[in-house]
DNA sequence: GGAAAAGATTGATGATCGTCGATGCACCGA
DNA sequence: TCGGTGCATCGACGATCATCAATCTTTTCC
């Protein structure tokens, strides 16, 4: 369960087929909530924000520190889980680092949400 | 940061524009991570999963306890923990409890995942 | 009315998480 | 070469969480 060994979104989402079908499987269960455990934190969810509404689409820790509120190491722990997570991707450029999104990580994501709804079932192969 | 005082999904998702545009606020970023606590468990997924999957699109906890190999309190407070955020629903008929999904609940949390990428901004203004 | 069954609640416990201060490491400019 | 800066890592602490056994509540059926 430990958050620093959270595997790309990809691996994920590409594994299971609409959740309506038929019941997710343990494994993939536990895989699947390790990528939400890594976005269900209100730090983490405003630096994926920040970064993603920054002008240059990148910020380095230090521009990312004080409007947080949190201290440095916090804010790197936060920025190493995503990381970890395959939502944000590091630069490192001379002494600063940079932290980008990664493209469609959360879109995978978000796609299999949409797949779990009772009417998400297309055909109807009830008997 | 009780998940029992978590709250329906619509008010999470329907509150904050594209995360990408401008950085959302510490308090709908507390709001969202709290939605997606209630999704981060491999039994609560399994649970809606199990759900989702049921030719009566509901179950019973009589149903859901053995498949998923914990102790009937543990389960009922995992199906709490989920109507509590606006996933399920609970419908109690004689002695049985049945739970079934919400429609849509978890369509507006994907929709909003959808908007947090790169990408996301229509119009090129970066000069 | 009373026994039985389904499910919710309570209390306790072990594990995990978020946070910080202190420290270590890599890189840059003088 | 050396002090300074940006960032990662470590160790520790308090808070939250997942889980279970025991108990309580509600409903059904005789």
């Amino acid at each position: 369960m430990a958050l620093t060994q959270a595997l790309p979104l990809r691996d994920v989402t590409a594994c299971c087929a609409p959740l309506t079908r038929e019941s997710i499987t343990p494994d993939n269960a536990e895989k699947l909530a390790r990528s939400l455990k890594a976005l269900a934190d209100p730090a983490r969810l405003r630096l994926i924000s920040m970064v993603a509404a920054h002008p240059d689409r990148e910020s380095c820790v230090c521009d990312l520190t004080e409007p947080l509120g949190l201290s440095q190491p916090t804010v790197s722990h936060h920025l190493k889980v995503l990381v970890d997570a395959g939502v944000l991707s590091r630069d490192k450029r001379g002494t600063w680092a940079y932290y980008r999104l990664v493209p469609g990580a959360l879109d995978s994501l978000g796609q299999l949400l949409l797949t779990i709804q009772p009417n998400a079932v297309d055909g109807p192969s009830s008997s």
